[in-house]
DNA sequence: GCCAACGTTGGC
DNA sequence: GCCAACGTTGGC
C-alpha cells in the first residue's frame, strides 16, 4: 500500500507564487532556502500541509514581465506555524489566530534549478496538454498542486 | 491603473 | 445560513 505515509512514495508536483519584486528565484538561489511565509489562504495552506520533504514544486513568478515558471525548488521541510501571524508589527499579523492552535503554515523550501527560460503563462494557456492545469482553473490561488504530466510538460518546455 | 474573480467578513 | 460589502490577487 503506497500513502503519504510512505518514504518511498513518488513525490507529488505543485506550483508556488511569489512576486519577483517581493522574492525571485533568483533570491532563492542566493539563500539556498527560505520558510515560505505570508501565505493567508486556505487552500494554500492546505496544500503546503499536504506537502512532504522531497516534493517539488515550480517557483512561478507573479506579477512579472513576463509572468510563468521560472524553475524548479524543492520542499525541505514540512509544513510549520508561522511566526508572522503572531507579530503585530507583520505585515502578514492576524489577531484571530489562536496561539496554540495556529492558523497559518508554511513549508520550507530549497532552489533546486532556474529554468534557461521562464515559461511564460500566455505559453502554458497555449499548450492543450496544460489546459486544465489548476493554475489555469484557480487563478488566484499561490500554491496549486500539478498533474504529473503537466510537470513534464513544462520541464520539457523550459528546455526549448 | 483597471478590473474580474473570488475569498472573507459581518449584519441580519 | 444568507448574502452584500469589502479586500486581495494577479493578468492585462
Amino acid at each position: 500500500m503506497r500513502d503519504r505515509t510512505d518514504a518511498r512514495r513518488v513525490p507529488a508536483h505543485w506550483l508556488m507564487k511569489s512576486e519577483p519584486d517581493v522574492y525571485s528565484i533568483d533570491d532563492l538561489k542566493r539563500d539556498k532556502r527560505t520558510f515560505w511565509d505570508g501565505v493567508r489562504n486556505y487552500a494554500a495552506r492546505n496544500h503546503m500541509r499536504a506537502m512532504k520533504v522531497g516534493d517539488l514544486a515550480f517557483f512561478y513568478h507573479s506579477n512579472a514581465e513576463p509572468s510563468g515558471v521560472a524553475g524548479v525548488c524543492r520542499i525541505a521541510e514540512p509544513a510549520k506555524p508561522d511566526p508572522t501571524q503572531f507579530d503585530p508589527k507583520d505585515d502578514h499579523f492576524d489577531p484571530k489566530s489562536p496561539k496554540d492552535d495556529p492558523r497559518w503554515w508554511a513549508v520550507t523550501v530549497e532552489h533546486k534549478e532556474t529554468f534557461p527560460r521562464v515559461v511564460g503563462l500566455a505559453e502554458i494557456k497555449a499548450t492543450p496538454a496544460l489546459r486544465s492545469m489548476a493554475l489555469l482553473k484557480q487563478g488566484r490561488l499561490s500554491v496549486t498542486p500539478v498533474a504529473a504530466a503537466e510537470w513534464k510538460a513544462i520541464v520539457a518546455l523550459s528546455r526549448t
